[in-house]
This record gives structure tokens, C-alpha cells and sequence, in this order.
DNA sequence: GTTGCTGCAAAGTGTTTGCACCCTG
DNA sequence: CAGGGTGCAAACACTTTGCAGCAAC
């Protein structure tokens, strides 16, 4: 069986004359299987469960293959590592993260969006993306 | 001529038993003068003009402690590299950065932080702070 | 069989830390 | 003159790169 995220990648990979390796296989399924806001030292340990040699480098490498194939995309938090979030199939949204327990909320409120868009052309500005991360306690926590 | 700012960092270290030194000086009034979203390097080079011996760290040491003190805050957009932008006397603001020429638009839409305050409380969760960047290109890069 | 891919180790980047000497209070 | 501060170099954490052998097409 063959996903539809397996499919992407595969074309991607084809359409760009690269080639379709065990290893790529493995990162991405895992991947596919792990939290979403993975790093890639996570990913590497789940990784190395099935494919034990692996090195690191190849997990960055199949992490940007899978950004640029649309299937991944990078996110930073500012706690010094990237972190890399399931894209296809995925609608935008924004971050509410708990700094106690790292807890991650995904939320999207189209009128924060809207004024956005707002403020970006009272400015002369064209927004190609932007990112929104808040910051706080969630109820678990408090 | 002594300024605000170089008051609130001599409270700080009086209360907390340090000491005033001829560096910690040198690197706020550098960080005062400079264009606001400095990073440590170019931070250092511009101390480096007064102070030619200065270490990078102390620099990054001194901006913990200005950070510390309320005059300054950390920033990261994602490239790698912590900013700092002047915080006293300068409300909360979000930022808009042109991916093309690397101008920051600072911005602030009381509604968007209202939106935000509302997705909280319906998450059951407390801001403590968040931070909106937006990308694109600005009215000069068009 | 060509060309891209892998694992490994080394190099890179931005930041932090240990230490002997120096200076402030 | 005690205790914190400094410059320097080494250590760090995360990520990227060079390379020789390997595997996909």
C-alpha cells in the first residue's frame, strides 16, 4: 500500500532525477508515524528503530527533500532547533505553545488573518507568509 | 549627561551586587545608538570601534544583562541568529520583515491581539507573551 | 555503468563556559 | 582587598559538507 504522501515524495523525487532510497522510505514514514513538530534528532531515534545505521545527515537531508516536495515545513520556535511539521493535507494554522509542558495547540482565527492582510497593505506590503506563535500556560498546567 | 536607559541598567547591577564596568557601558550606549534588531556580531563590531579589546562575549553577556534589566529583548526570525530590539520606552509591537532587503516594519493591530486573547481563553490557556512575524516584500522590493 | 545517495567524520555557525588576570566598589 | 568582570580559547549544540564506497536507475 502505497500513501498519498509516498506518492508525492516518489514524484517529486523522479520529476528531479533523484532516486528513490530504503533510507528515504524510512525517514519519511516515520515521519508520516511520528507527533507533528518533530526535531530531527526525534526523528533520527525513531528512524534508527528500523533502519539502525542511518546517520543524522541523511535524516537532514531527507527533511529538506521533504520541505521541498511540500510535505514538510520548517518551523522555529527559538528554543535552537528546527522543527519540522506535517504539511500536505494540513490547512494553515497558527502555534499556542505551553512553556511548561511544551504542549503544542494548533488554532486558526481567519479574522487575526484578515487584519493581517489588513495592516500588510496600509503598509505597501505583500505577505508571502507569516507566523504567529503564542506563548503561555495551558490548562493542564496551571 | 547620563540617559535613562544607562540608569535603569546602574539600578540593576547596584541592586544585584554588580559592577559598573567601562565594557558594560561601551556596549549599551553602542546598543542604544545602533538600529534596533542588532545581533551580537554586529553589535560587536560596532563596540569594537570604542573598545577595540572586547570579546564577543562580553557582548553576549551584556545583552543577558540588558535583557535582565528590561532594556532589551530577544528576538529570533528564524535565520539562525538571536536579535535584539530596545524595549524601554517602546511598547509591544509585531513585526513585518521584507524577505528581499531585510527592512522590519514594526506594527501593532489591537484587534489581532484581541483575536488572540479570545482563541486563549477558549483553549483554556494563559499568554504570557507571543510574537507575529509576517514575511513578504515590502513597497521598495516590488 | 553512471550518477546520485549513504554513513562517517570533519567543518561550520552562533552561543556559552572555564580560567587566570584585572578592576570596581 | 574581596568578589565580580574581562579577554581568550576551548567547549557546545545543532546543522552542513567532503568524500570514498554503495546502490538505484
Amino acid at each position: 500500500m502505497v500513501s498519498k504522501e509516498q506518492q508525492v515524495l516518489e514524484d517529486y523525487i523522479t520529476q528531479n532525477n533523484l532516486k528513490v532510497t530504503r533510507q528515504r522510505r524510512a525517514v519519511l514514514s516515520a515521519f508520516l508515524e511520528s507527533e507533528d513538530h518533530v526535531s530531527a534528532d526525534e526523528l533520527y531515534k525513531l528512524v534508527s528503530e528500523t533502519e539502525p545505521k542511518i546517520g543524522l545527515a541523511t535524516i537532514y537531508r531527507t527533511l529538506d527533500l521533504l520541505t521541498q516536495s511540500g510535505l514538510a515545513t520548517e518551523l522555529d520556535f527559538g528554543d535552537g532547533q528546527k522543527r519540522y511539521e506535517h504539511k500536505y493535507m494540513h490547512s494553515h494554522h497558527d502555534h499556542m505553545i505551553c512553556t511548561e509542558c511544551g504542549k503544542i495547540i494548533e488554532f486558526n482565527h481567519p479574522l487575526i488573518e484578515q487584519f493581517q492582510e489588513e495592516v500588510a497593505q496600509r503598509n505597501g506590503f505583500s505577505i508571502t507568509s507569516h507566523k504567529l506563535d503564542i506563548f503561555g500556560i495551558c490548562s493542564d498546567c496551571k
